[in-house]
DNA sequence: ACAGTTATTGGAATGTGTTCTAATTTCTGG
DNA sequence: CCAGAAATTAGAACACATTCCAATAACTGT
């Protein structure tokens, strides 16, 4: 029946935007055309963030299986259907908390870039940042990876991470024109293994260290021929 | 009741070895020492290559849904808590599955070792000719893929994976040197970046020319300084 | 063949994700 | 403020993995 909803730090430390509303009943209603956006009221953002936050507080504690939806909801302060309105599975919700997540990282990477010169340099430095940032809350992430991994639902974590990447490895080559395919597929792949080496790690197969080595030895080779980004 | 267990093509095409047997009272049991193997008599071989069988069987129907712990029980003509002294949980029966899955693939290369001149050339050979043999039984590699990433449980798979890409890719090069660290893990991470393109493919999102390309074009990077293979 | 150990069985019982329902509350447009 | 639509709620109900249990069968060393 309580709402409050405490602790929450993790991957960067501020806080940031989030997405949609409830999935109001898409699908053909019975009756007349559902309100196509999903948000209503300002309550219902309330609720998906309290929603949002319930469940990350709870993962954070004992990773997924301390994230119950009964639970979840209880903390949240809806009703067991109510969740499922907005969140289909436990999955989706999963994924909006790593939505979250990665705000996070990309605002504090917007505050303050990576530094090094070469392309796979900077690519390393994003990484690694967000490595320290989910090794802070470890069943948390956890929970997360490994859930984004599973899903069958859209999950723009890898997409995410590889635009990110792209970005910061090889900075606005023209004008109008945006990566090469190539280049998003190279980071792409780099943004996996990253993934597939935090598993590990989360496995205590891998140190911080042995990471770190790892990527640095798949970004330079494959950030290789990256166009250098102009010196802002 | 029954047991027959029909169908079961997959990834290569041949019989091939198994592991172990039942996981008999493990930990400190009541009394005397259990049997520190874990196989006992022949039947045991038989029951846990049933069970391995019609999970297979089962999953390549409807995936990991289809694949109730229940019901293998019973298309293995084993009580349910029998399965479960065989495989602790559904994970470990997975991997079992995943297991013989590679076992085939191991031999189908061995049978027919990958021609390619170049080391990146050979690993693409072998993960392509893998996906193509996953891409017969979409569902049975949708559930073993997921699963297979998201479990606690040790996990052979990326290792066998990477320590057969350093095999077909820088044959032994001398005698008792194996495979630099530096190799192991740059094999590592190819395979990485092929079980994601996979994961991609089978959410519908990447179509065969598209892993082919971005395959080669990581294994290019990735092994251009391989050590070339001693042309046989 | 015997005694003790371990494996197997059938089935009940538990835990948790997910679905369903009927009643109640909140919105929205007029 | 009213009527209908959509959202929320409390809680039952359901499905499936996993656990437990008592009884029985199979196996081992002697």
């Amino acid at each position: 029946m309580t709402i409050e909803v405490p602790e929450t730090p993790r991957l960067a430390g501020t806080s940031a935007p989030s997405t949609a509303g409830p999935v109001t009943s898409k699908g053909a209603g019975v009756h007349g055309e559902p309100s196509a956006t999903g948000v209503r009221t300002r309550s219902q953002h309330q609720r998906r963030k309290r929603i949002i936050q319930a469940a990350a507080a709870l993962a954070s504690r004992g990773g997924v299986e301390a994230m119950q939806m009964r639970t979840v909801a209880e903390r949240a302060g809806v009703a067991l259907g109510t969740l499922y309105r907005y969140f289909p599975s436990k999955m989706d919700l999963v994924v909006a908390v790593v939505g979250e997540e990665i705000d996070l990282l990309e605002s504090s990477i917007e505050r303050r870039p990576p530094g090094a010169a070469d392309p796979a340099g900077r690519a390393v430095d994003v990484l690694m940042r967000a490595t320290r940032g989910l090794m802070r809350e470890p069943e948390l992430a956890d929970a997360l990876i490994r859930s984004l991994i599973m899903t069958e639902v859209e999950t723009p974590f890898g997409d995410r991470m590889a635009g990110l990447l792209v970005r910061v490895a090889g900075e606005r080559p023209g004008e109008g024109d945006g990566p090469t395919e190539e280049q998003v597929a190279l980071a792409g792949s780099l943004a996996s293994v990253w993934v597939h080496e935090l598993l590990e790690m989360l496995r205590g197969r891998r140190t911080y260290e042995q990471i770190q080595w790892r990527i640095e030895i798949v970004a330079t080779r494959l950030f290789a021929d990256f166009p250098a980004a102009p010196p802002s």
